[in-house]
DNA sequence: GATGAATGAGACTTCATTCAT
DNA sequence: AATGAATGAAGTCTCATTCAT
């Protein structure tokens, strides 16, 4: 019995959080109106006050949901033994979430989710819960830089701060021109990176990699 | 008697962008009020009115600011003859800015630009004149793929999205945390576009660089 | 058929009526909510409309309800020969029924229906009514007046306007703090009615109620 | 040069103030919205959050203006040596204020403050305060009693409490009938106290009296 | 008869902008 | 030129009531 009904709530949600983030999308997070996405959703204003206790809780929950599913594809990655394909895949992963041109646009309103994290705290926490895997991340590296599995100047830390920047980096050109190639910046990354992984790749100054690794 | 008029008039354009930008960095662009900024600059509310015709253009006008000085840097590094170590400067140049913590604070607001800039055409066109320059940068590196100056496995278009990408990551990646390491970030940076720049660069396939020459 | 239909009916309203006293006297009348009163009454928020026709409706009913109750109070001690006697039953009546504390707490909301009769006049007629057997009790004084049974000095209208207000007043301060001493308030009620009832009262200004008596 | 600025902000809140006692005695409490206050007050409805911090703050500082009246007028008849007198002067103070029909008016909307502030602590503050030197004048009345000043029949714990009714209930039947005749009701009032508070004054049950004395 | 999802009018509040002084 | 009081449109949210199931 409770279940036909919370599986109507559920897709009443779903329904709304859809209408949500094609209104976000259009015409940003304060460009919004209740009134938008409600009339989105085919439902009066009030009703979506049965299903959200307001505009700030269906932000958090389209932020929740899409960083969940950022989180997803990092912890994909980390379950691979060998650190090069790892990367290698988690980059290939998401850049063929992003090909599907439908996802490539919901994507703009991370760009949104970005901006409000700074003035939200509550946002912020969400936010940061979908970058929290990178921090495991760093350690596989540096295990694997340890063990000599990667060269040694490659620094854990930066370097997984680079990835997430190609990422992001990406996702907010993507928003601004929907027409980028993704496959060839997708290939590029992994190009530059396999660069960086390769153990020939020459260092620029390798004092400072060292100081690097020592300040850890 | 105009010239002593403009100067002052000048003074008190920038105090009210100076105060708008501590504003902004703190409250967030939606966040703050006219009446924030003003009380920040020590003006009246109503004073803003005679220097700026809103909120708005006085968000367009610090845009238009900070997008110009990060044009002249790509501009600067457009200058160097030898793109291997164009592309180097540039991206020390970019660093050295952002190793100021005033600076680095200041940039929180350009996530919010960004944010802002995908549901308002003008700060649309503004964010985009910041990005101009890259079309230059493009030709150039392509130009010295062609002449052999840079190995053929690079694709011009996408390298440049990806050091674009590498600057914005962490621009948002320190805004949500401070305390980054930016020398350390640096470092990467260069090291991974040296490897990636270097005739030896292993490539992963090699097929795939000729097809994307082979597009443009 | 018809019987028991209307027994149900009749339960069903009780138990409406009961949940939103409980509501009522938690909550106040306009701090409770038609879902409140729904929840606790163990039924759906629309069931209500079955049996009442609103909220307003529901808030009638009690308020006609409990005036009701008032009135009988009042009937009885009209039913008195001995006007002192009366006075003193009254009094006493009504406050061993206060002496429940069930009946205390539940007394909060007439303080309630009085602010409220004074915006809206079909609840002010209710109240109204709950005080209309004064008028009777004014000439039973008066009357005990005339023909000597009660002393010259009683003021018949003003003697029924303080009792009220000894009763009333006491009902505003009970509901401010439950914990007050009802038997204590009743005994010095009755005492300060029986000094004033008795022949030997000393008055202020014998002249004043000789003018009070030729005003009517 | 603040002093200007002070007075005139001081005249905009009382206006606001005066309005909104208008409108509330007009259509109660709930009744009445922010834009009716404006209207009665010749303001824009955002121009009253210049001047309070909301409806609320408007409720609350009515409230409180009403009751420090009401306890200047306590605090008064608490600096009297002759507890009779003070008695007696309490009353007629009371009542001669009320003798102005604006003032009677005005005070409809006490009952309702008395029904909010059931629901609303704040407000059960501010009532509670008005009340408050009560407390006193039992004090000063239980020493005139062991002083033999007054007759050891009266319990000072509930000759306030009465005393106080017989100003609330009259509040509230002048609210409902706003012809009643205040000076026949005060001369009642004093009347019924003297009765009571005189040597001779017969005790219904001499017992109960001894009682409330030892309960303190 | 009952349910509870949906409605939608209306309340309170904020804030960019205007304008008399 | 500056002030800051005032405006009023617009936004979020609540809740009594209705109605399809």
């Amino acid at each position: 019995m409770p279940k036909v009904s919370d599986e109507y709530r559920g897709a009443r949600r779903r329904t709304i959080l859809d209408a949500a983030l094609t209104c976000f999308e259009r015409r940003g997070l304060h460009g919004t109106t209740t009134d938008d996405i409600a009339a989105e959703a085919g439902l009066s204003n009030g009703a979506l006050y049965r299903y959200f206790d307001g505009k700030a809780a269906i932000i958090e929950a389209i932020a929740a949901e899409r960083h969940a599913q950022e989180r997803e594809l990092l912890d994909a990655a980390l379950r691979d033994d060998d650190p090069r394909r790892a990367v290698h895949d988690f980059v290939d992963a998401y850049f063929a979430w992003l090909a599907d041109p439908d996802e490539l646009r919901r994507r703009r309103i991370n760009v949104q989710f970005w901006a409000e994290a700074l003035a939200d705290e509550r946002l912020a926490a969400i936010v940061a819960e979908g970058v929290a895997p990178a921090r495991e991340a760093e350690r596989a590296i540096d295990a694997a830089v340890v063990s000599g599995v990667l060269p040694p100047h490659v620094d854990a830390v930066a370097l997984v701060q680079v990835i997430l920047a190609m990422l992001q980096g990406f996702v907010l050109q993507a928003a601004w021109d929907p027409s980028v190639d993704v496959r060839r910046y997708a290939t590029t990354c992994s190009a530059v990176l396999d660069a960086y992984l390769s153990p020939a790749s020459p260092v620029l100054s390798p004092a400072s990699t060292a100081t690097a690794r020592a300040q850890r």
